[in-house]
DNA sequence: TACCGAACTGTGACCGTGCACAGTCTGCCT
DNA sequence: AGGCAGACTGTGCACGGTCACAGTTCGGTA
């Protein structure tokens, strides 16, 4: 009575054995049940059901030439994979909307260098059929070396610089930079000051740029702060802008980490947040609520962009090519600004 | 000059013929290259590289009846994957540990009863060679249907009821619990309460018992709450604890999640933390830095869980039978408390 | 010189599936 | 009666590897 040791798992050949037909009548049951009489379908049903038959996915990749799995590849140093939530938004949405068509998700973590070159070769090995690219920096060559070699590919962020023309979802980066400094100015904030991320990232770049768009007159080159989209470099910007302007009402802070970081800081030089000095984030990742006091930000619609990215990706693998797509945010308001 | 478009990927047939030698000999070069003659090596190693060969992973499944990956198998509900920031470091590590070994780590949620029922599926498919259980509940079916299903299985904590054994990975909950105890004791703190996890969970029976133990006299049932791992699930506990003593001058809350909860319910209360109530967490997740103030916690070792639970599923999937294994943990003193 | 074992190499079978193709059977139309 | 289309079924091959086994070569030894 030994566990499952030994017995064999039940191949086509035993279900069709057992239900008196083909290989091939039992496979096209299994795939659809074109073409197949009604007295065989339920006989094949039955001996899959008595056999207890699972499909081999190994055989069917190799048949089909098809893995029934995308990489969920991420270039950021592994460490940022739990500071910075965002990624898990991500994963569960691209996890759930590929479950959903009996689909895996292979997560792959690139940040050496060595890991980076294995990632082509996952891919070309046909462990996956696709990539959903989640980057942001400009300097990144991986999304060029996935075009480049054919792989169906799909990317977070417009990705700046020359690059291989791929499909990419992100949000209007401009513009909400722009509704969040609206929103701002509409308090009544005049002295206002961005903490933003990386010039070789989109978010750097873009969010800075609606920002600087929507002070117009106001816009002042001394309350620009770049720093890492992490909590001590948003601390440091944060502790650095104080240093050069005192009477700053109001900073934007272009990720909600940053902005955790950047109340951090201000409280512990003794200000008030959101009563002397207003704070805004950007994402409304899971921080946000959990922040102290709760941030006031740009909702990213994660569950949109996730489940666009995969069905982009879908359909860039059948064959069918896609348009990039640009979703919208939305101001969400808490106690921070 | 159209990109990969129509030409096949080399098989190990091509890289026969170029290197002139069988594809025996190239599939021991690649298999660590024993009984090789160096020039047959040198020779293959060369045609590896003109051609650009990259072995098919389905092909290799099928033959050796290995996935070379495994399942990382979330059983909470799906929005705890970014609710609770210890799934990510639990994913972190396991990602980290299989890709040393060129092993890739598939990403399932089984949430609903139907993604439950497909996991066994899953991996009695062969798509994976094992699977990586990261579950709390008593209640949990799944261990025992994998288990019984004799798919190689390693599971975090140790699981309550009745189970058919599997190596488990845990930390010492009773004695973590009795030292973070012991310190608020030797704070001063006499009050003190405990807002615990589920009952059927280990975390949530152990933790209590380990305070229960360390208290001795001074423990009171009165200042006992007990909840989901859930910020506001924490902040309610607070509240009904507040509600119910008011001389209460230090709290332990089973998780950093909770902690942050809770401190959020005090000040809400009007009650300073640390000075006038002190908040214990326990995890040392990602929240615990963030928080404000940072949480003093009970730190669990991640990096150690994770890479021992891999070691272990793999000798378990090598044949090599191991024991379960409890790993210490280690007071991490900050602010809260 | 004959034999032997070690080191190395090539070959055929097999892993479990999908798919193209060739049948078979039935009923209908001319 | 013969032909034909449509519905269904079975078979051989391909997918790209690994592995067991059978050969081959070669230096050493009795």
């Amino acid at each position: 009575m030994d566990t499952a040791e030994g017995r064999r798992r039940p191949t086509i050949r035993d279900v069709a054995a057992v239900a008196g037909v083909s290989r091939g009548t039992v496979s096209r049951v299994i795939n659809g049940g074109h073409w197949v009489s009604p007295d065989a379908r339920i006989a094949v049903e039955e001996a899959i059901r008595s056999t207890g038959y699972t499909a081999n996915h190994a055989a069917r990749s190799l048949a089909t030439g098809r893995a029934n799995s995308i990489a969920f590849l991420l270039t950021e140093p592994q460490h940022l994979l739990f500071a910075d939530p965002t990624f898990a938004l991500l994963l569960r949405g691209a996890t759930e909307a590929l479950s959903r068509r009996s689909m895996t998700v292979v997560l792959i973590v690139a940040d050496s260098e060595q890991e980076r070159r294995n990632v082509e070769h996952y891919a070309r090995a046909g462990h996956v059929d696709g990539v959903l690219l989640i980057s942001s920096h400009e300097s990144d060559t991986l999304l060029d070396t996935l075009a480049g070699a054919g792989i169906p590919t799909v990317c977070t962020g417009i990705p700046l610089g020359e690059h291989i023309p791929v499909p990419t979802v992100s949000v209007d980066e401009v513009g909400s930079a722009r509704t969040m400094t609206r929103y701002l100015l509409d308090r009544g904030h005049r002295r206002i000051g961005i903490i933003t991320g990386p010039n070789d990232t989109p978010g750097g770049r873009f969010r800075l740029q609606g920002f600087r768009e929507e002070m117009g007159d106001l816009f002042d080159p001394d309350l620009v702060e770049q720093d890492r989209y992490e909590k001590d470099a948003g601390a440091a910007a944060m502790t650095r802008l104080l240093a050069r302007a005192s009477d700053l009402d109001a900073v934007f802070a272009a990720s909600d980490v940053m902005a955790v970081g950047a109340i951090a800081a201000a409280k512990r030089a003794g200000i008030r947040v959101p009563e002397d000095l207003a704070i805004a984030g950007f994402d409304n990742s899971g921080l946000a609520e959990t922040s102290e006091p709760p941030l006031t930000t740009m909702g990213q619609p994660w569950d949109r962009i996730s489940s666009a990215m995969v069905d982009i990706l879908l359909d860039v693998i059948a064959g069918h090519p896609r348009e990039s797509l640009v979703l919208p945010t939305a101001l969400v308001i808490r106690d921070s600004a």
